[in-house]
DNA sequence: TTGCATTTCAAACACTTGTATGAAACTATC
DNA sequence: GATAGTTTCATACAAGTGTTTGAAATGCAA
């Protein structure tokens, strides 16, 4: 069996270059520099650059996807096969945002990763990124079991648009940041966690509070 | 005065391009064949690639933006001096989703390429970009005299989640349609932004229906 | 037409990219 | 300890990039 340390280390460089800089600008002997490994080793372990990528993708996608179903699933169990639908969309949006803002950037890595496979789209991602929906169904699924009155393209727009804010606030949070002069905190990711289902679940249920007392439906005013 | 048809061949050549395949993979061979022009003439007329882009940028940048404030003004004119909310969110939105979808994606390619440029954060593009700032808090200012009793954070967060929508919408169309099974009719513009203006309008006035019968706040479940 | 500035063109330049090669170093089995 | 398989390494390669060059072509005033 091969000692697998080149691997890895190619590995963990690839996924914390690309997260910081994306695809577009980081070569091949970045990456090698910065694992300290030898520029014929990517393609002697992965094949290519792409298979490499391809093979950070997969590997972290299936991660993120297995948190946010345990997190719909321990939900659904607590509820009886039925959870509320502010649930739902935390265990949709939560593990990334999680990921990627907040203080401890440290171990953020994969969640940044992921971003950027979501913004970039280099071809070896965009043909794996296809089976994302059969993961996405699941959500509507759990939502459509939530909210059963609810017509079924209102669904797929509600998560859409959770999707959208979630994406968005990690993607441009300095902007926000500095349009806000610092005002908006984006540290505070289970504040923000909060708003943002908060804002999903108004968009799914029409404005109306529901069976629950809406808790963090009030505006959050600190500092 | 020089005829200038070789540089607005390459300027109409390049946006193209950019807006259909991104920067990534764009050359300046690409453009140039696509112009029906010489390869020196790129940098004869712009100096270099990373300034055709600059140049392309901000002239579309001011147009989108001149477009979005008439809007604004309009709506302010019309209520002596405050506008409705929900027009404040339908001039902000509004511009750029009825450029980039519906079926006349003919002379949309001014409002795809604003998009590639937003995604694929290029460095030409991203030492403009930091005027954009002011532009949007022209429509916090808006915002502020619409609702002047939501705090200002508040404010922050309901025009940046209403542009999440609309860029997102935008960007993941296919992906949305794909989930949906085409339930959701990404033609209708009109109706797409009505929904995100709803859904901000409710993040930002947190639900309740304010003095306006809020008229389209109802799921439509078309098709 | 002559002369001069502007614009076009083919060709080459310098550089970076991902990939391939073949020898060297290492590892473990017999 | 010899040998076969695995891994590393320096180096080279082919292709593609943006840019530059100097000459040819063009347009336009005197």
């Amino acid at each position: 069996m091969p000692s697998d340390q080149t691997r890895t280390a190619i590995l963990a460089a690839a996924e914390r270059l690309y997260a910081d800089r994306g695809f577009g600008d980081v070569t091949l002997r970045d990456i090698v520099a910065a694992a300290g490994v030898n520029l014929a080793a990517v393609n002697y372990h992965f094949g290519s650059k792409d298979e490499l990528i391809a093979e950070l993708f997969v590997t972290r996608s299936i991660a993120t996807n297995r948190e946010r179903l345990n997190e719909l699933k321990a939900a659904e169990e607590k509820g009886g096969g039925r959870a509320d639908i502010d649930a739902i969309l935390r265990a949709l949006v939560g593990p990334t945002l999680r990921g990627c803002l907040g203080p401890d950037r440290e171990r953020s890595t994969a969640a940044r990763f992921m971003i950027r496979a979501s913004i970039e789209s280099v071809p070896p991602i965009r043909r794996i990124k296809n089976r994302e929906v059969d993961h996405l169904r699941k959500f509507v699924a759990a939502m459509r079991r939530s909210l059963p009155d609810r017509g079924e393209v209102d669904l797929y727009w509600g998560l859409h648009f959770a999707l959208a804010m979630a994406h968005h606030t990690i993607r441009e949070s300095e902007r926000l940041a500095r349009l806000s002069d610092g005002k908006c905190d984006l540290n505070d990711v289970a504040g923000i966690i909060e708003r943002i289902v908060a804002v999903s679940v108004m968009a799914l249920t029409g404005g109306a509070a529901e069976k629950k007392p809406a808790a963090k439906l009030v505006a959050r005013d600190a500092r």
